[in-house]
RNA sequence: GCGCUCGUAGCUCAGCCGGAUAGAGCGUCUGACUACGAAUCAGAAGGCCGCAGGUUCGAGUCCUGCCGAGCGCGCCA
């Protein structure tokens, strides 16, 4: 049980036996300055009311009540702020206990409902941008992140490899197939064709493989027979750029299955069964402003296809019918109008709205020598992911993605990026790391085998160093709640910053064995938080740099 | 116009369930390597927390209005 858990614990049972009174929630936290203790309630200022006193006479009765082996003394302080000073042979206890848990340390078991995250979700249509890059390293590290907070996470990719955009994809394909062979693939609209260079690529692996056969075929059997294998291509192309910054799924989810399974069919029969539809110019819509939406939407078109919101609804059903009941989507902040219409689906569908949770990613703005790079996929000047990755490093780019608040839009600047690459924050934290796994081989030992603690009264910097230390398990957890993937990279931030301060003043490998065996424990218990919380962000904890 | 997300140091951003003197990095300036890694540390300068009200013991944090920015408001996805 933590520290702050512990604390309200003996408040509560303190403020039960001297004024007779139940307290709910007891407010324990780290206090700014170290002077005001290791902890500090605010109690007797949140709960005046309730013990209708003087705030700091209550806390001085309270802090005279509270008495366990934990706590070293307890003082009333300011307005009536109750101050705590922990015992060194507690803190000594948690941070042995914390290299005794390794890798698990911060990480519950998970348990209970899992949650369905689905995120990236790009259209095999072109290779992963920037842009995805923010979602796929916010995504994973989120589903990370629950993981560790003790939830069970199944990460979903879903790709749409029918529709329009496919139908344009493969003929911006075959028009660079027949420029290989010098020959003409006439197209209606050639404004709205992908014109990036992949698509040569992709044209000419297709010719590898099929030759010229695709002129002597319809042309429609043929687009569709290119619109595949495009679509592969590039999939095979996104899985691999996943693989390189380390984002994993469970499952891969395409939208063609759904028309196979019968499923969108199914679904839009339900929707018009359940009355929330209705037929209007020769279109099916429904009638999505019951439930939130800011006008109705059209499902099915008057030439009798598909709008997209279509199959992202049986998407969802699909989603409850394999057993999921909470769901996540992680989308771009350019989709933000979509939810209210894909609830109301859902909604019509008679499955509860708040299955559909979503959290929307700001774009990311980048820039390249102080000037906004405009991209688009079909003009095809993307900066590809692949190409960040080249320029920056899998590290930095995973870390830099996180390190801001998915809420906020992100100005990226290359030129800035590489130049200062030195500086990143992403080396601070792995140069403390690699720091410590210095001190290790020097020592000749491992953090595992720090030897028997010895508890002593801890320097200031040590004991800043433990109480943050100590703190990691709650970042965990905050950051799940909350979804701000942020806090994890904020807090191995000043956990880096508190190591190097106190690596600055005390020499860890000294004579005096207890007093080695005690810093070695804070070096090894370090080591072990920045690994995993590093980890969480998938990026590299490295023994050397 | 309506909706969503934002507005904190020159720049990029933190800031826990409302708590004590609002923090970090970059940039600028000054110091510290013949002790374990100077990719580090110490210090200085730099703030009407967009503006105005409200809630209360207490507001960067909650509420309302205004100003400003981004995104959305298709029988596109």
């Amino acid at each position: 049980m933590s520290f702050e858990a512990r604390i309200a614990n003996e408040i509560r049972s303190a403020a039960r036996d001297a004024f007779g009174v139940e307290l709910e929630a007891v407010h324990v936290e780290r206090p700014n300055d170290p002077s005001h203790g290791d902890f500090a309630t605010n109690v007797a200022l949140a709960n005046a009311k309730v013990f209708k006193r003087n705030p700091r006479e209550v806390a001085a009765t309270l802090a005279g009540a509270v008495e366990a082996p934990f706590i070293k003394s307890a003082e009333v302080a300011g307005p009536g702020f109750i101050n705590f000073r922990l015992s060194p042979g507690a803190v000594w206890a948690e941070i042995a206990s914390l290299i005794e848990a390794g890798e698990n340390y911060g990480r519950e078991e998970p348990s209970g409902e899992p949650v369905q995250i689905e995120f990236v979700s790009a259209n095999p249509t072109g290779p992963m941008h920037v842009g995805h890059g923010r979602q796929a390293a916010y995504g994973d590290s989120l589903a990370r992140i629950m993981e560790a907070a003790g939830r069970k996470v199944s990460r979903e990719y879903y790709f749409n490899d029918g529709g329009n955009q496919i139908r344009l994809f493969a003929e911006s394909v075959a028009v660079r197939y027949a420029e290989m062979f010098e020959r003409e693939w006439p197209v209606e609209d050639s404004d709205s064709l992908y014109k990036g260079e992949y698509t040569k690529e992709v044209a000419r692996d297709l010719s590898k493989e099929y030759g010229e056969k695709f002129f002597d075929m319809d042309r429609g059997e043929a687009l569709s027979e290119i619109g595949d294998f495009a679509t592969r291509w590039c999939m095979d192309d996104i899985r691999r750029t996943l693989a390189r910054i380390r984002v994993r799924f469970d499952n891969f989810f395409n939208e063609k299955s759904l028309y196979d399974s019968g499923g969108v069919e199914k679904t839009i029969e339900k929707l018009k069964a359940s009355g929330h539809t209705y037929e209007e110019d020769g279109a099916v819509w429904l009638s999505s402003s019951e439930f939130g939406d800011d006008k109705d939407r059209v499902l099915v078109k008057s030439d009798g296809s598909y709008t997209y919101v279509a199959p992202d609804i049986a998407y969802h059903a699909d989603k409850w019918e394999r057993g999921f009941r909470a769901t996540v989507n992680i989308l771009g902040a350019d989709h933000a109008g979509y939810t209210p219409r894909l609830r109301a689906g859902i909604v019509g569908l008679g499955l509860p709205g708040d299955f559909l949770d979503v959290e929307l990613v700001r774009l990311v703005k980048l820039m390249r020598d102080g000037e906004e790079v405009k991209f688009s996929k079909r003009a095809g000047n993307v900066v590809t992911l692949d190409e960040l990755m080249d320029e920056v490093g899998e590290d930095v780019a995973r870390y830099f993605y996180v390190r801001f608040s998915h809420k906020t839009e992100m100005g990226f600047d290359l030129g800035l990026a590489i130049k200062q690459s030195d500086e990143n924050p992403v080396f601070y934290v792995q140069y403390a790391h690699a720091r410590i796994a210095s001190i290790f081989r020097r020592a000749e030992t491992s953090p595992e085998d720090v030897g028997e603690i010895h508890p002593a009264e801890l320097a200031p910097e040590e004991r800043v160093l433990a109480m943050e230390l100590l703190d990691f398990p709650r970042i965990v957890r905050n950051a799940a709640a909350k979804r701000e993937v942020h806090l994890l990279p904020t807090y191995l931030e000043t956990l880096a910053t508190r190591y190097h301060q106190f690596y600055t003043i005390h020499k860890v490998l000294v004579d005096d064995e207890d007093v080695k065996a005690r810093r070695l424990a804070l070096c090894a218990a370090t080591k072990n938080v920045l690994k995993n919380g590093l980890g969480l962000l998938g990026v590299h904890a490295p023994e050397r740099m």
